[in-house]
DNA sequence: CGTGAGCTTGATGAGGGTCAAAATAGGTGG
DNA sequence: CCACCTATTTTGACCCTCATCAAGCTCACG
């Protein structure tokens, strides 16, 4: 279940398709500014083509001008820029239901790579169609646009985490807001469990912290009896004081 | 010259105020998208009321619905956040042209607080009016878009500093950008100087950084000739170091 | 001329990086 | 089903960057 080869992920949102595929998108954006029915219903038809990308691939690359708007429809992918060193450093996440890049809004070129972490499933949107759809219904635009200002917040919120708090209430509050954004989608489990499709090595990318580091760290969480997580799966045991020990308030991800 | 008195910054606004006060705030988003004179001048008339902030005011609260845009006219601020621990984290930084948040877009709420760093001046403009021309002049609406998005890339680029760079790369990536982002808008004087309304426990504050190590970390760059800097005002000594100190690129700058 | 805000300096130590290697886990081909 | 291989997780030892504490300094301003 968790993690399948990517041809069985593959099949299987080629099975589901027609029950919704883009059904999280569709939800997410709901979520962002309340549709009608016919705008919820248009929607789903603009998002006409979509394909899976592997693990370690890039959805975007950077410096690319936007010939259309990308949505995650399936897995788990970031924002990273290379530095000089080798170093990697991640900058946000994406998560179904989430626009890839926001380049499109203001027909600016992706400035950052976007990288698939797990199998993921990537749908395409038309601008020109987007922009017609959008004309006759600024609900649809006015959501995007949320979405932006939730990504930007989110994006903020990151800065806090590395600027002012130590390695513990860093991967605490990740995995909170992890936590928090798979809910809206409906992707955590019974028992509070959601998939993280993250090596350790990655986390520390995200959270700039070492490998090693992240390592100690998440057995100090284990310890503390507030996480459950081996090979991408996450159980949240004790979200109250998680929350409390990550100083996390989830008001950022509103969208109003 | 630098640092002027509430007051008199206020008598220099209003004395300048018909030759353009408003003309950094134009000027900006031109460089963010070619307007046609008439563009221009309709922005113009959009700011219709400016009004001084005294240093260390909020200019902005949290959560704050958007009832009207601010636009910053003269001086510096930044977009913060208090945490528990009477820790303060800034998240980015508002110079003249910028727009101080930009929940009205999207018609959200203000996510963070923002704060005037020294004496400042706000321009206002009225939703409204600012809904009804962008109707007109696509355009406006557009450049406006671009700004959300340029700071969107600051924003990410600040992630990356904090998570991947060491003191002096910070400190040097964090000079860059805004000796890049003044020129944009006119702010950066012969000899590549600039004025920069920081303490350097503010600027602690902005980079993650302890007071005494950015007081060190200053030292150092003195010392390998590549600024000067004291009682707020800024000179470059060799961009091109500075920059590669930094791995500075300053693409992310770049509006399209 | 005192006072406070900001800057500078020194000493000490903790959080987290780096290096290296062992332990596990999947994943593959025989 | 086993043997092998590679990626990931875990552990230990050591060290460095940067935080903290504390005190002295400078300068603008009342």
């Amino acid at each position: 279940m968790n993690s399948p080869p990517v041809s069985e992920l593959t099949a299987n949102a080629h099975a589901r398709r027609d029950q919704g595929e883009h059904d999280v998108f569709v939800r997410r954006l709901n979520a962002l500014y309340p549709l009608q029915p016919h705008e919820s219903k248009a929607l789903e038809t603009l998002v006409d083509a979509s394909y899976a990308v592997l693990p370690h691939h890039d959805i975007l690359h950077e410096q690319q001008p936007s010939k259309e708007a990308l949505v995650l429809l399936e897995g788990l992918a970031c924002h990273y820029k290379v530095l000089d060193s080798a170093r990697r450093q991640m900058t946000g996440f994406v998560l179904p239901g989430d626009f890839c890049d926001f380049g499109f809004l203001s027909s600016s070129a992706t400035r950052q790579g976007v990288m698939a972490l797990g199998p993921t499933l990537v749908g395409r949107i038309d601008l020109r169609q987007l922009s017609a759809v959008g004309d006759k219904m600024p609900n649809i635009l006015l959501a995007a646009m949320r979405a932006a200002s939730v990504d930007q917040a989110c994006a903020r919120e990151l800065v806090i985490s590395l600027g002012a708090r130590d390695a513990l209430q860093r991967l605490a509050h990740f995995l909170c807001e992890m936590y928090h954004r798979l809910r809206i989608v409906g992707l955590v489990g019974a028992g509070a469990q959601f998939e993280l499709a993250m090596t350790q090595a990655e986390l520390g990318e995200a959270l700039g912290l070492s490998t090693v580091h992240i390592n100690r760290t998440i057995q100090q969480l284990r310890k503390q009896k507030l996480i459950t997580m081996s090979q991408g799966l996450v159980t949240i045991l004790d979200a109250a004081g998680r929350e409390a020990a990550a100083s996390f308030d989830p008001r950022y991800l509103r969208p109003n």
